[in-house]
DNA sequence: TTCTTCATGTAAACGGTTACATGATTCG
DNA sequence: CGAATCATGTAACCGTTTACATGAAGAA
């Protein structure tokens, strides 16, 4: 528990960071296995102060606007690191409201089955497409350093998600006798690969 | 939002259950997308009551033992398909400590990435060979019955999941030079492949 | 000058977990 | 007889979201 704790004490870890930072690191490339809302940020900030895991010193932007920049303690990095070494085991599972519905199916026409199948196929899409293009975005392997590295490899995690989600919807499509018209976005997906295999800078 | 909601309305409409059969239900096959602890689900009901979107009647049990029997209401499952039908969008991706650890490798050691990689790995398999054998133990897809046909469907969601964690795994175990000792699962895993279709019941 | 982004906070409400609390029934 | 399971609830706490609140800096 107290993970969020863990969270922060690791991205200010990384480098010094104000509560605003950490709150743009969790939209994105965070976001993919973990967020939190400012309201929730400066409140945990505020605690790790008083704990004495985190420090912080104030910047001054332009003419008066206080930045308070956060740097990780000695006490800080041995907590974080007991963590980093912690086996919590299996989560519980998460929960996720779209299966639900399909678990609901049968109070839903086959109508609305492909309508809710189809649209949720084509934002998982979307985002497969967008974590792909980070993805590719990536310099190769030899050239990253460290940060890179991890963010890559996350990323592909991400990647590997959506497509066994994708995978999935088309199973249940197939099973309800119905096809959903992902085909534009393989379409996207085959010339991107196939631009990238041709010409690697 | 209000999901629990939703999921006890559907639970409910499915076929009439107690609060105790609900916390059941959260702990067997509805755990791999959803769950709830008792104490969350007695005062729901007791709220869906007062809403007027279930009803209950007490059977006794033995001698003396109480049992709350919930029905859905017409104004519940007039309720409960409002929402099945709607559009809710992706919802945030959910939190994955696991993968928060493997974000801040930098700080592990070779060794102990091995071991992490290594030990979440033998739980995901464990719990992927769990749901194969579910999977597998459903009459052919004709002979199910609707309830068993979602069951089925979502049962199929958590393998192609717990297939992805895996394979993901691997490729983080590849990228740090480390190769993971999983192919006693995969035996395991090709024997009962070979069972099934040598024996089709 | 206006809009967006940078920057920091608080308060109320909601959702969920852990712990407390009780008692009946069934199975070995 | 004792242990596991059936059965229902409450209370305190923790984590998270939504809304409220303010103001500076930078870009158009």
């Amino acid at each position: 528990m107290r993970e969020l704790k863990y969270t922060i004490l690791g991205l200010v870890n990384r480098a010094p960071a104000s509560g605003y930072d950490i709150a743009k690191t969790f939209n994105d490339s965070v976001s993919n296995f973990w967020n939190a809302k400012h309201s929730q940020i400066y409140p945990e900030l505020k605690h790790l102060v008083e704990e004495g895991l985190v420090e912080y010193r104030i910047e001054i932007q332009g003419e008066k606007l206080e930045k308070k920049m956060y740097t990780i303690t000695e006490k800080g990095r041995t907590e974080f690191l007991k963590w980093l070494y912690r086996d919590d085991g299996l989560p519980p599972q998460q929960k996720d409201a779209f299966r639900l519905r399909i678990y609901f199916n049968e109070n839903l026409s086959r109508d609305k089955m492909y309508e809710l199948l189809n649209t949720q196929c084509a934002r998982r899409w979307e985002h497969l497409l967008e974590l792909e293009q980070m993805y590719a975005a990536f310099p190769s392997t030899d050239q990253m350093h460290q940060v890179q590295f991890s963010d890559h490899l996350l990323i592909r995690g991400g990647i590997l998600r959506e497509r066994a989600y994708i995978q999935w919807l088309n199973e249940c499509a197939e099973i309800f006798g119905v096809t959903i018209d992902d085909q534009p976005y393989r379409d996207i997906q085959r010339v991107r690969e196939e631009q990238r295999t041709r010409e690697p800078e």
